[in-house]
This record gives C-alpha cells, structure tokens and sequence, in this order.
DNA sequence: TTATTATCGATCCTATAGGAACTATGCCAC
DNA sequence: GTGGCATAGTTCCTATAGGATCGATAATAA
C-alpha cells in the first residue's frame, strides 16, 4: 500500500515484485512446501496481501532456478527434489564452472584472498552452530540455512575474483538447486566437517606459492562432495 | 483476443506471455531498436494489443537474456552493444561450454551425428544465400538471421547430444547475447566461408576414429571466432 | 546569468473485475 | 459395474482503472 509509511527503509525501492521473490524463494529452499505442490497464484497473493501481478512476475523469475515448474493455463508446482540422473548432471555442471573459475582466479593478483579467508571463518561458525545443535536433536531449519549460505558465499567469491560476470551468472543460476540438494544431502556432523576442511585446503592453496594447486584441491573438493550426496540420496 | 480462432494451430496453449516474448526478442535481435532506447511496458502493450500484464511477464524473462535492463521505478532500456571486456568474458564463457560439451559428446554413441550432418548443410546452404547476397548490395536482415540461426543449432545439437540440461541452458542463456554479438562482428564473406569451414572441420573430427579431435577443432573456431570478432568491433 | 524550486506530463506500479480454461464430481446409459 | 458426458467449482489469464514516482520544463530569486 503505502511503501513509504517507515522512512528507515530507506532506499529500497526494489518494488514488491522483489520482496516476493525473495519470500517465495526462502519458502522453497526452507522445503516447508512438498514437492509437487501446486503454487497458486491469487492464493500466494493473498496470503502476501499484494496482488497478483509481483507474484506472477516473481514466479517468472523463479523459473530461472530450476525450483518451479510451469504448465501454461495450469498454473506452477514445485518441482521434484532431483533424481540421481539430474543430480549426476548438475555435479557435472558445477564441476565444469566450479574448475574454471578457480583456474583464472589463481591467475589474478589475489588481493581477495583475505575476503575469502574472513568468508571461510563465517562457514566454520555456522559449521560448529550446526555440529552443535546436531548433538541436542533436530538442526533448526534457521541454522541449516544460515550455514549453506555462508558456503555458498564462499564459492561465489571464487567466481566473483575470476572477473567473468557470465560465468558468475551461471554459478547463481545453479545456487538454488545446489542449496537444495545439499539440504536433502546434510546427513550428519561428519559432512560438515569434512567439507569445511576442503575448503580449507583450498584456501591453503590459494594462500600458497603455488596458487594452480586450488585447481586439485577443488577438484577433490567436488568428487568428495559428489559421493556425499550420493550416499545420502540412495539410502 | 480471440486464440482459437484459427483451429489448425492445434495444441500451441502457450499463452500471450510466450508470443509477446518471441516478438520483443525478434525486434531486439533485429537490431532496428537503437540501444540505450526504453522499452515502454505499455507502449509495447498497445503496439502488440495486449495488455500489459504479459509484455510486462515477457520482459522479466527477457532480463535472462541480457539484452534488455530493468531499473526499478524507470522501466526497461535496451542494453548497450557489448564493450571490449564484456566481450572478452562472453568468449571466455562460450570456451568453457562449448570445451566441455564437445568433450561430453565424443564420448557418447555418436548416433546423434547425422543430425548434425544435415544441420551443417543447412548452414551452408544459409551461408551460400548470405554470400550471394553479399554481392549484390546489404544483406537483408532476414537471410543473416536464418545464418546466425542455422550456426546456433549446430552448436545446439553438440550441446544436445552431451546429455547434460543444465550446461544446455547455459547455453541458451548465452546465446541471445552471442546472436547479437555476431550480427555486430558478421563484416564479410571471408567470415562465413571460415565459420562453414571450421564447422566442417569438427564433424570431420566427430565423424572420424578419434572423435577427441573435435576438441582441438572446437577450440580452433572458438578462437578464429574471437578474432573475428574483434577485428571487427575495433576498426 | 545561474541555480533553485515548483509544476506538469509521462510512465511505471499496483489493485480490482470479468472471461476462459482446466479439474473434479455426479449422473446417465450401456 | 464401467465408460462416457455434462455440469459446477476453482484457478489461471487478461483487461481496465487509479495511485505513486520519476524526469523535464518553466518560472523565480539571487
């Protein structure tokens, strides 16, 4: 209505159809909702109190992820959680992006290696939150989310020092899938431990006089990654 | 207004939105708009007698393509041609797919290789009336669009057969961008008789005992490609 | 003459209403 | 009992109208 009534908002001035977006996404990625659901438009208005037209436009936008599907005049539904052909694809994609990035990223002057290191300490945070509460029953959805993301940020400024803003705009395309599948892989404390300690080795790497060597290490970092979400998938 | 006026379509049930967004990205790879110009939800909603609520569906999918940019509360302005690095890090990208989809491909059964076969005749075919009309005075729009077109599905088919749909929308995403950038680059016969020639030289390699070759022959014309390109765009 | 401010026009953004299509339920015939 | 058909409900899709915002022009003051 009146997006003007708090003056501390400041400048957001993103329009609703942002906002929506974002809360749809956090509710797919939360996975509150069941697969195959179906997402009504007006009901998804309603319960926003916006109307229809920033949802639609959201839920275009939310094609792109690869977590919505639609059916022209049916209406969208949440897709499938992937199956292992889909996932053996997506590794397979994001060993192709995550290689490269790497790769140029090690020929560059490294002046971002203390944002990632600070970037890499936020994930050991969130890791040991989430260790911790996985010794005192059910990991709250919150602490779950809080330490894919921090991971993810880690990777994505990989990408951002390769200085490719395609490939970039590939990997975010891929984020919400692999947030995702990583939510339906995270079986134990040991997966949390195992991948912060290959990212640490990337960083090592990185850190080193031989900056090629995060090309390894990264490598190793997938195909580990690739078997832990397998064995989770296929229990 | 009417859709199923014309009952021969059959089963197209694929909304306004589709429609409108195939026409805005045919005008915009037609190159007639001026770039910088704005795009006019409602002007582009009159000129196609739509309302707005599609053009406006069909412009946040063409966000994906990067020909078009939103800023909120102004609207849509055409994007500029892309400059010297962007262009540089659009050939970065296209090696690391193509790269890895020909690899992929060699790998398979190959039954998929008389597809590719008549696609490359289609592109010399498209690429003789293209020459032809070379000599004749400007090239219409339209044969250099069924060029580009032809050139894209070769591509296509390589991504197709690598059986990976993830990597084959990265591809997609990039090849509004890469259609534009060719139609800036395209300055001579020279370049179609090359781009045919180096197309023929990786379905000789696919064709051939050591399918593996078709990686060096891909790479070999993404980089003849680049240089095409920049020879051209810097004059 | 220059800078500031107020006003006007155009456009985007949002909300509401009506028509069209799809899904599901119930009925009838075989 | 089963298959086909008609009808009702729900939802999507499209169109129109009103409020808010941005950019530009013109007028005024220094």
């Amino acid at each position: 209505m009146n997006a003007s009534e708090d003056p501390a908002r400041g400048i957001e001035r993103r329009g609703l159809r942002d906002q929506v977006y974002d809360l749809i996404l956090e509710r797919l990625l939360a996975g509150t909702i069941e697969p195959g659901a179906r997402l009504s438009i007006d009901t998804t208005a309603r319960e926003l109190a916006v109307s229809p037209t920033p949802v639609r436009e959201a839920m275009v936008q939310l094609e792109r992820t690869g977590l919505v599907a639609r059916e022209p005049l049916k209406g969208y539904r949440v897709m499938e959680p992937l199956d292992a052909e889909q996932l053996s694809e997506l590794f397979s994609a994001r060993i192709m992006l995550e290689t490269t990035a790497v790769t140029m990223a090690a020929a560059t002057d490294r002046q971002w290696i203390p944002g990632l290191r600070s970037l890499h300490a936020a994930h050991i945070e969130a890791g040991d939150r989430v260790r911790d509460a996985m010794t005192r029953g059910p990991v709250p959805v919150q602490l779950t989310q809080e330490y894919f993301a921090a991971d993810i940020a880690f990777h994505r400024q990989i990408f951002a020092a390769a200085h490719n803003r395609y490939i970039l705009d590939m990997y975010d395309g891929l984020a919400a899938l692999t947030h995702q599948m990583r939510a339906a892989a995270l079986s134990g404390p040991r997966d949390v431990s195992e991948a912060t300690e290959e990212h640490a080795a990337i960083l090592r790497a990185f850190s080193s006089e031989e900056p090629l060597d995060a090309i390894d290490a990264m490598q190793t970092h997938m195909q580990n990654a690739r078997e832990r979400s397998l064995t989770a998938a296929a229990p």
